[in-house]
DNA sequence: AGTGCGATATATCGATCCGATACAACGACG
DNA sequence: CGTCGTTGTATCGGATCGATATATCGCACT
């Protein structure tokens, strides 16, 4: 979801569509790309959604909200911002914590907007992704093990590899898991909250 | 390379659409899925191109060849299977090492299929490789050097796991580059080639 | 002083691929 | 005898990429 981490980064501070793409490929650079086909086009569209609005930085009076002009010829660099409904928007993107929330792509931009989550959906998410890349994980491992005999080296090496990577990240998630339920017993600790199943 | 993968896998065996998905699923799941969304628009472009043919099996005379019709109504089953000129497009595809070979999507296809790829080639497309994934590696390390204190668990959790995705791949490649160099030494041994330079 | 390159910056285009969905036939199972 | 899961073909809209065009700015080199 695109569309999220652009409003969670414009939360943070605005900035340019540029900057925006740089800091994506630094934040999500391990799992996910951004180019400007997919930028610029989403800027626009979260403009006409009222969720952000442009502002030509040389001339703070000249706001550009929903049907601005395509900037042809010369150019203005314009600087995004959050409006309200922006981060209205994007308090309600981090309350879902549905089966989309862990699909791959997703869940990296959804994972790393985790700090502003409530500890409730972090679990939901983690488990759920942890589930997910299991059977995957399974999927994989009968596959590979009917086949072992019959491939050559290099396609077993590769299957053998990717196994390792989703054993890893299953790996990952069980440790983030155990973590969060420290978290949870100390706070539950000291706060005698219930402990509530987490299905 | 969607074209790539196809071609590779009937030429084992000719196949159904649906089995074709499952042998793709199955061999770069770790990696890459396949859509019925790509995968039909696919065989059609691959059935004009003249490089596969489609044959009814319930019916062996009636070959589909660039024309069939969309087989509304009453579908038939359809076998694909490599024509003369679809077995040279891949043998095409199996000596082309240049850089498009080691990017992200298209480098576990080919490497998928390097039993049936030269020595020389393969070694070009291991290197590239490392050298693509060693840069993207420096450019995460040293933003995550750069931000490594201002960031809040989850981002910082998020990056160093990415991170060590990536060394991860490095130190894959640079063992099956040894073992290449192995091979290659043995070979140079025996058959007395000329050490080339691998540029 | 010119010049030329790399970074900043916005934008579009075609092509690719996914996700969801529809349709249909077949076999297993109760 | 129905109905559910698997096999099987196919399309549609939408998301995203990759390449490219355009323009400005600063900085180094000559």
């Amino acid at each position: 979801m695109l569309e999220m981490a652009i409003l969670g980064l414009l939360n943070e501070a605005p900035m340019h569509g540029y900057e925006l793409r740089k800091r994506v490929l630094a934040v999500f650079g391990g799992f996910r790309a951004l180019s400007y086909g997919s930028l610029y086009p989403a800027l626009k569209r979260m403009r006409e959604q009222g969720w952000i609005c442009g502002q030509d930085p040389d001339d703070a009076s000249r706001v550009l909200p929903a049907d601005a002009p395509p900037l042809t010829g010369k150019r203005g660099k314009v600087v995004y911002a959050l409006t309200a409904e922006g981060k209205e928007r994007f308090q309600e993107l981090l309350t879902e914590g549905g089966p989309e929330a862990w699909e791959d792509e997703r869940f990296g931009v959804r994972f790393a907007f985790f700090a502003q989550t409530d500890a409730d959906v972090r679990m939901r998410i983690l488990e759920g992704r942890r589930r997910r890349v299991e059977e995957r994980r399974d999927g994989l491992r009968s596959s590979l093990a009917r086949t072992r005999q019959r491939v050559d080296r290099y396609t077993l090496e590769l299957q053998s590899h990717g196994l390792d990577s989703i054993d890893r990240e299953v790996r990952w998630l069980s440790e983030l898991i155990d973590h969060e339920t420290v978290d949870r017993r100390q706070i539950d600790g000291t706060n005698s909250q219930p402990p509530k199943s987490t299905t």
